[in-house]
DNA sequence: TGTTAGCACTCATATTGTTTGAGTGCTAAT
DNA sequence: ATTAGCACTCAAACAATATGAGTGCTAACA
């Protein structure tokens, strides 16, 4: 059987109206619904061979039909080679006050689910390796030495490490050099029993103090757990068919946890830009069998890029939110490419 | 009417018995629930006086009675002054790998949800005034600043500020030296136009610099939004009197957005140590009007001090809750007194 | 040959009625 | 003061019954 354009027409109303609706929408309605000036009848012909090809599916007998997840997948894949849809009159507020990525990344989330109606996530950005730019002991008070330590991509970390007795200015001006002259330019990987053995040779003394400062750099660098920012995850609740205890909760725990979801949004293929999109039982992870996920990447520099992902019911409004997420992914562009220069 | 020994004993055998089940109880079950060798029939008679004096009521006619907020109020009175609880065998993980303030607090919120089964939430320490304790500027590239401001806690604020031209060692010096005499030891308020003044003074040229980093100093300072972390929020699916989507929805909402709860938590009449029960309607807060909220405080320094909430079901298990959070504080104050030794 | 009207059939949902049982309040007896 | 007994109430469970949206099929039509 062949999926002809009419066939396609019907299709294609038939999602829409059901990601309006959320019922299941029969032949009278797309009879209507259509300029095609086709009586319910043939309309239901038609929907009988897109059923048997496997796009659409009845709930139960006598009930309209719904789109499957190849229903969706077709109708996705449309809307993407389509139009690149107007981007325009859709307006982000995103200002970001600070320029601190964190805040940013907070906003961003938040914007996305406040536009969309969708729960998000967005993930910091990871870097294949986090390398160090740039490091600096202070002495805050007698007792507590501030490690400050920036990475590529400006990312600071800090931490306080005690210390017995106060180092002279004289001192910690020698371990700030000593330490950035070791160390800067160099990855997790690179900082290896050589580089310390260096380090110690030339330490004097301070040999316990410095191998705290290098356990904090270590976890500091190391950084398995990827932030990750939520925002709207009670949006859910407004989608019937996932507002079943059941459902919701295991969604809310995905989204609480974050870890799960960062695994998915790091999926293989999609290390490049562009816009991917699990529509239920295509997703990996179990959390979201259940829904349509979105994810997008944005890029901070070369190779330096983090992900941003649209949870919703699988019938999404995937035009809606790819338009949404093109915008914020220029959005975010554009502050981090000001931030460059 | 008088609330005589035994009527304290039949309130208490209804709560502890709706607190396990979150069924109704009725007569038949006291009597044989209770070691007072009591027919149904004067149970019966009792808890009708209960319910009279506002207790106990029951959700309907021919069902069992369930307590009031009155009765839950009482409950929770007598058990406060009541034995001061075992608090042994209760063993918290609280296993803070660094010493970092905050990694401490997200360990401390989960291993309340863990042990409690409620969500929980925890206020990062709020200062009654922030005061500067020691800042550095530090030229991190050609084209970056980045400004630590070590606020007393020891709360390391970090952001990163663009310059047109970099600074040589010699500006940077002269600038630290320069705001930290001018600066450290005031408070936001302190920092009123003379001083600003005073510092362009000395700035020399560098006027629009300064600005800027006044300007993030300010905001780091404000910190108008108490950090705040929760964990477990999806355990409220665990009771059915909140699992409906509308109850669930508005909790859950809450717990996203913080803001509420933290008001909450910083309610009058508790500036103070001690632990702070609020029983359903006795919330100011909208949002947990159909829950109970538990909140305790910890401290971390004269006037320096957080908050700790347990938010679960109206039939929370409060002596459990009491004796975890009780434990928790010790915990986090020895941590906090280590930390300052 | 594609389209449509008409009709019998299906089945989820809503409505109504019925039963069951846990629980109460009252009264009279102990 | 306590208790046994009984009539009464009412939520919840269940069954029976409509209702109606929607389908598939067939026969007529253009």
């Amino acid at each position: 059987m062949e999926l002809d354009e009419r066939k396609l027409t019907i299709l294609r109303a038939i999602i829409q109206n059901y990601l309006e609706t959320g019922e299941p929408v029969g032949s009278r309605t797309i009879s209507k619904y259509t300029d095609l000036n086709l009586s319910s009848a043939t309309i239901r012909n038609e929907m009988s061979d897109l059923e048997e090809m496997g796009y659409i599916v009845q709930p139960h007998t006598s009930a309209g039909r719904i789109p499957t997840d190849k229903g969706y997948r077709l109708y996705v894949d449309m809307l993407m080679q389509d139009k690149q849809a107007e981007m325009d009159n859709l307006k982000l507020e995103l200002n970001a006050k600070s320029e601190k990525l964190d805040s940013i990344l907070k906003e961003a989330a938040k914007v996305i689910a406040v536009n969309t109606n969708y729960a998000s996530m967005i993930t910091a950005p990871r870097y294949r390796k986090h390398r160090i730019k740039f490091l600096q002991l202070t002495q805050v008070d007698p007792e507590s030495l501030l490690t400050v330590i920036i990475l590529d991509g400006n990312i600071v970390k800090n931490n306080l490490v005690h210390v017995e007795e106060e180092l002279t200015q004289e001192t910690l001006l020698k371990l700030n050099l000593m330490l950035n002259t070791f160390l800067q330019g160099l990855d997790l990987q690179e900082i290896n029993a050589s580089v310390i053995q260096k380090i110690r040779n030339e330490s004097g003394g301070y040999s316990s103090l410095i191998s705290e400062i290098l356990d904090v750099i270590a976890t500091s660098m190391e950084s398995e757990e990827i932030e990750a920012y939520t925002s709207g995850s009670t949006n859910i609740f407004k989608y019937p068919e996932l507002n079943d205890s059941e459902k919701a909760s295991g969604l809310l725990n995905a989204l609480e946890e974050k870890k799960e979801l960062t695994e998915l949004m790091y999926q293989e293929g999609d290390s490049d830009r562009g816009i991917q999109v699990y529509i239920g039982d295509e997703s990996p992870i179990e959390a979201t069998k259940e829904c349509s996920v979105v994810t997008a990447t944005y890029h901070i520099e070369e190779g330096v890029y983090g992900k941003i992902g649209i949870i919703g019911p699988r019938r999404m409004d995937y035009e809606k939110v790819v338009v949404t997420l093109k915008r914020l992914m220029s959005e975010l562009d554009q502050i981090f490419k000001k931030d460059k220069q």
